[in-house]
DNA sequence: ATCCTATCCTGGCTGC
DNA sequence: TGCAGCCAGGATAGGA
């Protein structure tokens, strides 16, 4: 699923190919795409409008438009879980999955192409909008150890849950935290305010590796949906501790991966490497 | 404050 | 082989 690796690759990819280029037409294929905001709403807003950036923030595209060399808006891209983006000459082949197209002024066209159709397109003149509940950047500087630690502590969550947690941290998802938490060795289940000073450094680190890692590869792909904008998979599944690896054996001490639910998301980990917390289990009254 | 469930979607997988 | 039913998952809303 495109997490934070999969829209910095996908946004790296797209960005030359965008810089400066001019909306010429818009094509809506599938008008739940665009968030609520009509086609024809849509079209006024980018027909004309100039490409000025593209950059990532959490797992949102952010393409940045002026009109008249003044500012004149965002287009924000969100792929949820099957979601791609592309930029390709005239005719190419978009397939039947492409939700929304942008005619731009050197013939290419930007594809918004989704199968399950949870992915956004959003044109929007007010950022925060969309962006101002994210928890800070895990690969930027204001996330910082000492910050985390007391984050931590000021929430009674479990792991898991919480750092899927937009508001928290931004950008991580299903896979990343799995991974992060194994490299950790801190267990899903632990409660956020159980996390000893020691642990939280542990588990800072390990995201910032494995998001810096999984950038590297070009993000993970394991089944048919993500692919870069090139159309090539990422590499970083390849890496994979635990995620994906059910019954298979840990890398580092070999015992069999664990796949459990926590918070609705199938959750994977070594029950070895990853203590389980302490639970506090009811006492019986006829225990001997 | 935190957790749980349903919702949005569809292709692919499982089991009969 | 065919087909129904279930599953995956990011984000959010509403209820417990």
């Amino acid at each position: 699923m495109p997490e934070l690796p999969e829209v910095e690759t996908v946004a790296r990819l797209i960005r030359p190919r965008l810089a400066g280029r001019s909306v010429r037409g818009v094509l809506v294929r599938w008008k739940r795409t665009l968030g609520g905001m009509s086609a024809r709403a849509f079209e006024q807003a980018l027909v004309g409008a100039r490409i000025t950036a593209v950059w990532r923030r959490a797992k949102f595209v952010v393409i940045d438009l002026e009109r008249d060399a003044q500012p004149a808006g965002w287009l924000v891209g969100h792929l949820r879980m099957t979601g791609r983006i592309h930029v390709e000459p005239a005719g190419w082949d978009a397939s039947a999955y492409e939700r929304v197209r942008l005619e731009l002024d050197d013939g290419h066209a930007l594809h918004f192409i989704d199968v399950r159709k949870f992915g956004r397109l959003w044109f929007t003149r007010d950022l925060n909008e969309l962006l101002g509940a994210l928890g800070p950047e895990p690969l930027s500087s204001d996330f910082t150890a000492a910050w985390f630690a007391q984050e931590l502590h000021a929430r009674r969550r479990l792991l898991k849950p919480l750092l899927l947690d937009q508001s928290f941290v931004a950008g991580l998802g299903n896979i990343y935290v799995d991974e992060s938490l194994h490299r950790a060795r801190l267990h899903p289940l632990r409660r956020s305010d159980s996390v000893k000073p020691v642990e939280s450094e542990r588990l800072h680190a390990a995201i910032r590796a494995v998001l810096t890692r999984a950038i590297e590869r070009e993000g993970s792909s394991f089944d048919a949906f993500y692919r870069t904008p090139e159309g090539k998979p990422g590499g970083y599944q390849d890496e994979f501790a635990v995620y994906d690896r059910e019954g298979e054996p840990c890398v580092t001490c070999k015992s069999a991966i664990i796949k459990i639910v926590v918070g609705q998301r199938g959750t994977h980990f070594c029950r070895t490497c990853q203590r389980a917390p302490r639970t506090r289990r009811r006492r019986s009254v006829t225990a001997p």
